[in-house]
DNA sequence: AGTTGATTGAAACGTCCGTTTGAAACCGCT
DNA sequence: AGCGGTTTCAAACGGACGTTTCAATCAACT
């Protein structure tokens, strides 16, 4: 019987050279499209290997999984900062790192590919990323929301404003194909880069929360008698 | 030779009785994962007939996709508004037909499921899609955004607040699962329905704008001096 | 009724997939 | 060297898939 989990993680292991391979296939064709064949040539073992090692595709696909949001946890880890750090600037590097990491502009675009086609059509190794991955960054979301709202939110307020903070970042990551179909082309760039969009989604945010000034300098329709002209 | 395009497009044709099986089984299962016996036997015709009328299994998938695309632009309208309606109420309403389309909650998910598809992993038949359905919807919304706006914005800030909107609709779309397993089970329903949807999309989009109350009365850290105490 | 072309039907073809097999190669150990 | 357990290898298996074939059937027209 075939060890399943060996002590050493060695850099040349087969089992993690399959894993790594799996992970680029599955995040490129799909489960459905890639092949363990295609899977076992890019790692440079033997078919048989992944039956050896993982029993068959299902699994070795979720192991994969598991395997990319590891590795994806170790390298670009959470933002920390001091405790006077106004949370303004907190939601603008929050913002900025979500992006880093769903854009995948600091590491291999594969392993975000692959976490997306879970988050997409969810199968078993779903629930696991949620609860490992992505819901303590939402939880470090809300905090920082709750933060600037100085406790004026509900908790499922600051959750619908969270979401649509994380739903401005998403749509460049999963439909960023069709978002550059819709901009002239000369602005694709400017659009899907990070930092101009990390500025135009917390100024967004901060605006509407009314910690900072709207993004329009039209005349208020509500509280217009207020507002001082600018 | 068979004819590519018959002039009477009968209910029964199993023309279109394969379109719409073939539609359901690639919005279930995927272009790979949909097989052409299956579709066949959904739409109760001989495995020959998709060889017959549309060649191979790529091109039913790509007339698969305009079929449900041009039923889905019959079936739900672009909203119309009299030329008085404010653009906040237009806004609104923009926004809840958006999530009405996304949801699919009126009309069968499945030709919503296939379109999604498309736009996640972009096939030959995107871009028909893009220009015929998604355009024109997105210059609707710029659209009311620069009247919102009053002229202040510049084109590119206008579509990008307009992407902001969309990427909250997509959101609940694309990665409705996840959603759900991040809040609690009592209010998933809410932060599903369509009405609360919008109206937090909206008066989250007019408070960025300025164009309402910020959704926070926590104290302003910008124009603080300015604005009255509520 | 007979002819013609369009459509449908059952069966098969060739291919590729995931998986299994059984023997060979390798390794550390005495 | 000899041995036991682990790992690799080439080859094959059974099945499912997309596609093709060709005869049967149907519908319309003369």
């Amino acid at each position: 019987m075939p060890v399943p989990v060996p002590a050493k993680p060695a850099a040349d292991d087969p089992r993690v050279r399959i894993l790594s391979a799996a992970g680029q296939e599955f995040a490129e064709h799909g489960y459905e499209a890639a092949t363990v064949r295609d899977i076992c040539t890019a790692a440079g073992v033997n078919i048989a290997a992944v039956n050896y090692y993982f029993g068959d595709k299902k699994r070795l696909y979720i192991e994969s999984v598991k395997h990319a949001h590891e590795e994806r946890l170790r390298r670009v880890p959470h933002p920390v900062w001091p405790p006077a750090t106004p949370p303004a600037t907190k939601l603008h590097e929050f913002v900025a790192n979500t992006l880093e990491r769903m854009l995948g502009l600091s590491q291999p675009p594969w392993q975000v590919r692959l976490m997306m086609r879970e988050v997409l059509h969810p199968t078993e190794a779903c629930r696991e990323l949620v609860e490992d991955y992505i819901r303590p960054h939402f939880a470090m979301l809300v905090a920082i929301l709750d933060e600037l709202a100085e406790g004026s939110l509900s908790e499922p307020e600051l959750r619908r404003v969270g979401l649509s903070i994380i739903g401005q970042c998403f749509l460049y990551r999963a439909a960023g194909g069709v978002v550059s179909m819709l901009v002239p082309a000369d602005e694709i760039e400017a659009l899907h880069s990070r930092q101009p969009l990390a500025d135009h989604v917390t100024r967004y945010a901060l605006a509407a929360l009314g910690s900072g000034p709207p993004l329009s300098v039209a005349t208020r329709l509500v509280d217009a008698a207020a507002e001082p002209p600018r």
